[in-house]
RNA sequence: GGUUCCGUAGCUCAGCUGGAUAGAGCAACUGCCUUCUAAGCAGUAGGUCAUGCGUUCGAAUCGCAUCGGAAUCACCA
């Protein structure tokens, strides 16, 4: 309908004033609800080229349209805005066609096309997942699925941060501290227990500085002298050198990482197509440095580090190896670069990190193009979202303020139980309330998370916790669990053809939001941006809300009518469960 | 200090490729369950879109300046 109009009106403007336009150059956009009619063409735009008044170019446009096409019922013009309303056996047309159509908005992906290589999660193995995580997650899980939807063909990408300085340090404390304790021992998750630790060595590591302190050495000396930090950039040598007691103990205290990871991951729904690790590929990052360093593009300081002059690019200096020769976080990032770039041969990287790393990336990306010349390079974009902040500020982890993901999603679940057992909802099995209220506790989070832009800094109030009325996840699920109430009482009800009937204005409103879905998806994937598809469900459901309580369906009598109304409900359903999956959450048929 | 991002209702957020009277949710108040699931619906109230200047038929949206906030500028990741 769109394309007939962009066409027509091309076509018009031609004829009128003699003018090639394209269309882009026209805003057609949804009739504000105030107004009556299903487009609005804006004409102002077009009064330079009428050189008439803006009133009278609509007519001239209006009459034009009507002629040239057979979808326009009637026309509207208020100032300069050309409202049209489409006969309603257009859009009752669109409604038959595709209200059973279960690959509406679906695109299928060429697996031979070069692939988009989507990056995130990508933890540290020091200490569990918390709430920052958790958006990343959702956000680079639900990009996936949109870019997927969208036709593009993806990998998932973790890249686990499992070698540094940081992994000694909970190395360190344990060794110092643990007893030899376990995950077994202690009834702890393996990535909680080692936690424990790095916090442990952030705690030593403060009284040492202290002490120093005590005796007369300035700050700035007392955190580079720190016996234990000496300790911890001791054994990280170590590891580089393949040590083989350290290498044991790295290789035990990630295992039981992992074992925890997983289970989160697994609780989130999330999941990778394939997993780095940076123990693995540091040492290309290694190669990639050394090589540039002998061309001349790099260079050696007086202390022995290895450096890069970015300053003519607008930035700094940068460190891509320790003067003790160890790796930095840039070294192996442009290690894993260079090697995704020779598997994969991507058309595009995309990096879920959050804004704290925007230089860091940038400088990245710099180094790889300008310095080294990497043509793929040009495609790299750092995705980057904003941090999740308590109303004290910002998550601390040694300060004990950071939001763990396990607990969470636990308490919200929770939560979600009980408010099922309050609205008194009994005809449930224990095991049938526990998945319902992971469904809901999950969309919840997940929705809460995802509706907001990406790309801005937001706020979560642990103490008033996530709603479960309003523009949440549960509310959306539960109005697609009502239409799915209503497609099972209709499992006897025979559909007849209802060409012909008039459309109420509700019943409109949900056909214009649910042709426009596509249009969403493909915005959401461009934008790589979910909130795009949360808020859209959420308009559509509202519609629906107000059609659902106002609106007889199955008690309407007329069948025609009533057939209508079913097959709107059963679309509606579709683009829920649709929109919601790109979103990573379940819909319940029953709440 | 340099760079980048942000500032919309009491709170959390939409709207930002310029378009009509700036929208939701929460919180507050008022109605609606013998009728398809009330986790719902309808309504009341709440705004100098941080401020100023500019661009133009038209600015929350674009530009400049100011004020306020955040991130970053590590041999941390």
């Amino acid at each position: 309908m769109i394309k007939t109009l962009h066409k027509a009106v091309v076509e018009s403007v031609k004829e009128l004033y003699n003018t090639t336009i394209t269309a882009e150059e026209i805003s057609i956009q949804k009739t504000k609800k105030e107004f009556e009619g299903d487009f609005t063409l804006v004409v102002f735009p077009f009064t330079k080229l009428s050189k008439k008044k803006p009133e009278l170019t609509a007519e001239e446009l209006s009459n034009k349209l009507k002629e040239k096409t057979n979808i326009i019922a009637s026309t509207q013009i208020i100032k300069g805005f050309l409202n049209l309303t489409f006969h309603d056996e257009v859009w009752i047309d669109f409604l038959k066609s595709e209200s059973k159509n279960h690959s509406y908005a679906s695109t299928e992906i060429d697996k031979n096309q070069q692939p988009v290589l989507i990056e995130f999660s990508s933890p540290n193995t020091n200490k569990p997942l918390h709430l920052g995580h958790v958006r990343n997650n959702l956000l680079g899980d639900s990009i996936s699925r949109i870019l997927s939807a969208n036709g593009t063909h993806i990998y998932r990408i973790n890249l686990v941060n499992d070698r540094g300085i940081h992994i000694c340090k909970s190395m360190l404390a344990w060794q110092k501290k643990a007893q030899n304790e376990t995950p077994e021992s202690s009834g702890l998750k393996g990535d909680k227990l080692v936690g424990e630790y790095y916090v442990a060595f952030d705690k030593l590591y403060k009284k040492e500085i202290e002490e120093l302190i005590a005796k007369g050495i300035t700050k700035e000396e007392a955190e580079k002298q720190a016996p234990i930090l000496l300790q911890a950039q001791n054994m990280l040598r170590k590891w580089e050198n393949g040590d083989e007691e350290i290498y044991n103990l790295w290789q035990k205290m990630n295992q039981w990482v992992y074992q925890g990871f997983d289970e989160t991951y697994k609780k989130m729904g999330i999941s990778f197509d394939k997993t780095y690790y940076e123990s693995e590929t540091y040492l290309l990052g290694k190669e990639v440095v050394l090589e540039g360093l002998s061309n001349n593009i790099f260079y050696q300081a007086e202390d022995g580090s290895v450096r890069v002059n970015l300053e003519n690019e607008g930035l700094d200096e940068k460190v891509l190896l320790r003067s003790d020769g160890t790796s930095v976080y840039m070294t192996q990032d442009l290690g894993t670069a260079v090697l995704r770039a020779e598997e994969y041969n991507p058309v595009q990287m995309i990096y879920v990190v959050g804004n704290e790393q925007n230089y860091h990336f940038e400088a990245l990306k710099l180094i790889l193009t300008k310095k080294l010349n990497y043509k793929f390079a040009e495609n790299i974009f750092h995705l980057s979202y904003g941090m999740v902040e308590l109303p004290s500020g910002k998550m601390k982890s040694r300060e004990g303020t950071v939001v763990d993901a396990d607990d969470l999603m636990t308490e919200i679940i929770e939560m979600a139980k009980q408010k099922t057992q309050e609205l008194g909802k009994n005809d449930f099995t224990e095991e049938e309330l526990q998945l319902l209220a992971e469904k809901i506790g999950l969309g919840a989070l997940k929705y809460f998370i995802l509706k907001v832009d990406p790309k801005k800094n937001m706020l979560f109030n642990p103490d008033e916790s996530i709603d479960l009325n309003g523009n949440t996840g549960p509310f959306i699920q539960y109005t697609h669990a009502r239409i799915c109430s209503l497609i099972r009482k209709a499992k006897t009800i025979e559909i007849v053809d209802y060409k012909g009937v008039n459309l109420l204005q509700l019943e409109k409103e949900i056909l214009l939001s649910l042709y426009s879905y596509p249009e969403t998806i493909k915005q959401a994937a461009k934008e790589l941006n979910p909130s795009v598809i949360a808020n859209f469900i959420y308009d559509l459901v509202k519609n629906y809300n107000r059609f659902y309580q106002e609106i007889p369906i199955l008690k309407e009598t007329d069948t025609t009518l009533r057939s209508l109304r079913l097959d709107l409900s059963i679309f509606t359903a579709y683009v829920i469960r649709h929109g919601m999956s790109l979103l990573g959450i379940d819909v319940p048929e029953k709440m």
